[in-house]
DNA sequence: GCAAGGTC
């Protein structure tokens, strides 16, 4: 009865614009939409209520969606640390227990829901029906709570987006599963405690200890981990293999003129004798021997036209078929989804849903070139839907969308979609049909063992083979047993009765050869070869293997193999085989040396079927994270304990760090030389104090001999720092750079009880302790004590008795320097452009600059630029000097000079910074 | 700089 009398708003949201588009067109009845200007597409329209609701007059609806996750889930500032890796300190340890935040992932999405959901009655969630899906309603309520009550949010399961599905939906409606979302959170919280606190732990460790482990860091993943197990078991499968000996009968048989091979049945045999007796006893036969044709069988087979295509199919076709790598691949796809070609790629159906429009679709694909004239008569006949395949009821298998003209994509675009569509019109077609051909042979003097085998076979129609051009159809074969393939063996005329006369090596030179009637001779001789090893897994077999254990998504195991290659694990060699690096080896087996649980798959189906308990409200969600937080705290206690077992791995491998440095600068303390190590990551390092000294990653490190830090007590030689296009150059201390972490005072909301601290006020007290040590606290100068500032290093600057700062990170490419007092602005990582105004700030009297920011990434709702100020145009003439050099400074119109060192208009009498 | 999972 709601809204009688009035227009009723209900505001539906889905989890990609897609979706969105497609829930608008269905429950709009394919009429138009209007499409609002909003952040993500938003579709409105009004039409009639339905049935369900009979006292509304009209209905608008406003459909939307996130792009994904609304949140990320993270650790506290407290706990990022990389610098405590000592087991005794535990900083690691309390890693497991420690309280996470959830950030948005991407700022604008939160105040696009608040936006579209003010003044609407009741809100629909179509999020994909699976937990990642149900997890994003939760996150969706999150953000818009306090503008509905629980009993106004309603959820609509659907298993496919077409207009009937998606009414048939709207009225059924359902509610979010909480059981499910919260499974989400449970695995969101232990692959980030487990992963983290590994990774952290053991990139600082070996780090610490060796110079040329070639990664900026050893991550450790519940699925990275045992997806590089895969690779390196394999690799021990090689190495561990003894190739052996065998051998085997060898059958030729020559009919009208023609050879055929026939197999043995017995296969092969590791034992010669055997085998020779067998040829001795057919070689001194009398009458002589003969292999005479005991069955004859033909008959028609069909090859099944291939299952419509998934993401991991599609993944293992490119890289098979075209030698594409499942990372590009499927950032191929996606390109092409989102241009139109393609479907949705991220999908685990193989089958069709029976609404699926397969005619339409083939249509489309008739005035192809390649292709069309098939298609056609394709569709004149009548297209085929196997019975095969599932439906898992997320999204339909991938097919082309839209036709694509020879020519009109180009590079790889091109050649994948020329396989999906090619893919899908056999997904459609008839089988292929051979005419398959068996006769069995038989010399009766080696009894059951002297059973073979000639098979033919021949193409009866190509049904769908008369489309795909690719070889990528079959599964691996891991065993490196040949492959039937799908090339026709036509055999001669034979009968059931046929014998022939057997030949024996030497037998020709010396003319015994037995031939019977019509020539019909064959030649049996033993064959000796060697097993051999099974090779590198393919990319393909990964893709396979990973599936199986469930390791990863759909969307997510070509991101799995493209970590393990980044951090050089495992390297990409001819074939597209995955081959272990020394690291990767060393890292697998040290695991498998401290807890083999660390990296085989059942770490993540571990994890996994406790979410599913979750998920299926038979365990509580706070007992299970808990539970499972104690075993793998326990486990990451064992290894941190263990780790010499590892090391020992890595020490014969890899170089001590001591070995690889080349002297650079002198240490501050002992005044004794610091090693560069190149890395990555680059870092100084101290033989006599074991100290290691990270340097900042990206750019270049240089020496600049005899110049001392200027900050008291310090004394480190510095360096030069260079950074960016065109380069910029800055002094940088070793130690600085490592050790001071200015904060602008207290954050609010920052005092996360650690373990072992039994109150917020303790809490507290750490939290100054820890600042009072810092040498620049203050306040943040901005009213709104603005965040995106909080965060930096400092370096002093040599030419002056200021500061400059330097992030840890790849660094901001742009800071201010101050002259005098310890003020900096740091401005953040999407800072794309500066540029100087010519116009005072009305408060603080001082020059004004306009920051740009990359696409997307302003921290602003909705702009790419604005403006900031200096309270002190000393800032603003060192920034000047820093980024462009010192000629710029003329060309500036409001420049002084260095000279200048007048207090800026700020009451305070600081230097200061706002943003505006 | 660290996980895995969504996705524009």
């Amino acid at each position: 009865n709601y809204g009688a009398g009035r227009p009723i708003v209900v505001v539906h949201i889905a989890e990609k614009p897609s979706i969105a588009q497609a829930i608008a067109q269905g429950l709009n009845g394919g009429g138009s939409t209007k499409s609002v200007g909003r952040s993500l597409p938003t579709h409105e329209f009004t039409n009639p209520p339905f049935p369900k609701a009979p006292k509304a007059s009209k209905v608008t609806h406003r459909v939307s969606s996130v792009a994904g996750h609304v949140f990320d889930v993270d650790f506290p500032k407290e706990y990022q640390s990389w610098d405590t890796i000592d087991p005794a300190d535990c900083y690691l340890r309390r890693l497991f227990n420690a309280p996470l935040v959830k950030k948005p992932c991407k700022g604008s999405v939160v105040k696009h829901l608040q936006d579209i959901a003010k003044g609407s009655d009741f809100i629909v969630l179509w999020m994909d029906c699976d937990r990642e899906g149900e997890n994003i309603n939760f996150e969706v309520l999150d953000c818009i709570s306090g503008l509905y009550s629980y009993d106004r949010v309603y959820r609509a399961h659907f298993s496919a987006i077409n207009p009937s599905d998606i009414i048939k939906a709207y009225n059924k409606l359902g509610k979010p599963d909480r059981n499910q979302s919260l499974s989400v959170d449970a695995r969101q919280e232990l692959d980030l405690k487990v992963g983290v606190a590994f990774s952290r732990f053991q990139t600082r460790y070996f780090q610490g200890r060796y110079g040329d482990l070639d990664s900026a860091v050893l991550s450790f993943g519940p699925c990275q981990t045992p997806t590089l197990g895969f690779c390196v078991q394999r690799h021990l499968d090689i190495e561990t293999f003894k190739p052996e000996p065998y051998w085997s009968l060898d059958l030729g048989v020559m009919n009208a003129g023609s050879m055929c091979r026939a197999t043995w049945d017995s296969g092969r045999s590791f034992n010669r004798n055997k085998v020779e007796e067998m040829l001795s006893v057919c070689r001194n036969a009398s009458p002589a021997a003969t292999a005479k044709v005991t069955s004859l069988v033909s008959k028609e087979k069909k090859q099944g036209r291939p299952l419509p295509l998934n993401t991991v199919g599609l993944l293992k076709a490119c890289s098979k078929a075209l030698g594409i790598g499942p990372h590009q691949a499927l950032n191929i796809a996606e390109r092409l989804y989102l241009s139109g070609y393609l479907s949705y790629p991220r999908t685990e159906s193989t089958r069709y849903p029976s609404s699926f429009d397969i005619k339409g679709t083939l249509q489309s694909q008739t005035s192809d070139l390649r292709w069309g004239p098939y298609v056609s008569d394709l569709l004149k006949k009548g297209a085929n839907v196997g019975n095969g395949g599932v439906d898992m009821g997320d999204h339909p298998p991938i097919i082309p969308c839209r036709h694509a003209r020879a020519g009109e994509l180009s590079g790889d675009s091109a050649r994948v979609y020329d396989l999906v569509a090619r893919h899908f019109i056999a997904s459609v077609s008839e089988d292929a049909v051979w005419k398959s051909t068996t006769i069995c042979l038989s010399i009766e003097e080696l009894g059951e063992k002297g059973q073979f085998t000639i098979r033919g076979k021949q193409m009866v129609s190509p049904g769908f083979l008369a489309i795909v051009m690719y070889k990528q159809y079959g599964d691996e074969q891991e065993d490196g047993a040949e492959d039937d393939g799908e090339e026709e063996k036509i055999l001669p005329e034979f009968q059931v009765g046929d014998q022939f006369g057997l030949t024996f090596p030497g037998h020709t030179k010396s003319g015994k050869v037995n031939v019977m009637p019509g020539g019909k001779h064959a030649s049996l001789d033993i064959k000796e070869r060697m097993t051999t090893p099974p090779t590198y897994l393919t990319e393909s077999e990964l893709i396979s293997k990973m599936e199986h254990h469930g390791i990863g998504t759909d969307a997510s195991i070509s991101t799995h193999i493209e970590n393990i290659l980044k951090r050089n694990y495992v390297e990409l060699v001819s074939g597209r085989k995955l081959k272990p690096s020394r690291l990767g080896l060393v890292l697998a087996q040290g695991y498998h040396l401290i807890d083999d649980s660390l990296v085989l798959p059942k770490i993540r189906s571990d994890i996994e079927d406790q979410c599913v308990q979750i998920a299926k409200g038979l365990a509580d969600k706070d007992a299970v994270v808990k539970r499972a937080i104690e075993v793998f705290s326990s486990k990451f206690s064992n290894f941190t304990e263990n780790i010499t077992k590892m090391d020992v791995l890595f020490s014969s491998s890899f170089a001590q760090l001591q070995d690889v440095g080349k002297p650079f600068t002198r240490c501050g303390l002992t005044r004794r030389y610091l090693q560069f190590i190149t890395g990555p990551p680059p870092r100084l390092y101290n033989k006599t104090t074991e100290t290691v000294y990270p340097l900042p990653i990206g750019g270049e490190i240089k020496q600049w001999t005899g110049r001392n830090c200027p900050v008291e007590g310090c004394n480190f030689e510095l360096c030069l720092y260079s950074v960016g296009a065109p380069a910029r150059t800055f002094p940088l201390c070793p130690n600085c750079f490592n050790n001071p972490k200015p904060e602008w005072g207290v954050v609010p909301g920052e005092s996360a009880v650690l373990e072992g601290e039994d109150s917020e006020d303790e809490a507290k007290e750490r939290k100054i302790r820890t600042l009072a040590g810092k040498n620049m606290i203050r306040e943040c100068p901005h009213p709104d004590n603005h965040p995106l500032i909080a965060e930096m290093t400092v370096s002093p600057d040599p030419e002056s008795d200021g500061v400059l700062i330097l992030d840890p990170h790849l660094g901001p490419k742009w800071r201010l320097v101050s002259t005098r007092e310890p003020t900096i602005v740091h401005l953040p990582k999407s800072v794309d452009k500066v540029t100087i105004l010519d116009k005072k700030d009305e408060v603080f009297k001082c020059h004004m600059m306009a920051i740009e920011f990359k696409s997307g990434e302003s921290p602003i709702e909705g702009k790419t630029k604005y403006t900031s100020c200096f309270a002190n145009d000393e800032i603003l003439q060192k920034l000047v000097r820093v980024h462009h050099g010192d000629d710029k400074l003329k060309s500036s119109s409001h420049g002084r000079g260095r000279g200048g060192r007048g207090r800026g208009g700020r009451g305070r009498g600081r230097g200061g910074r706002t943003w505006r």
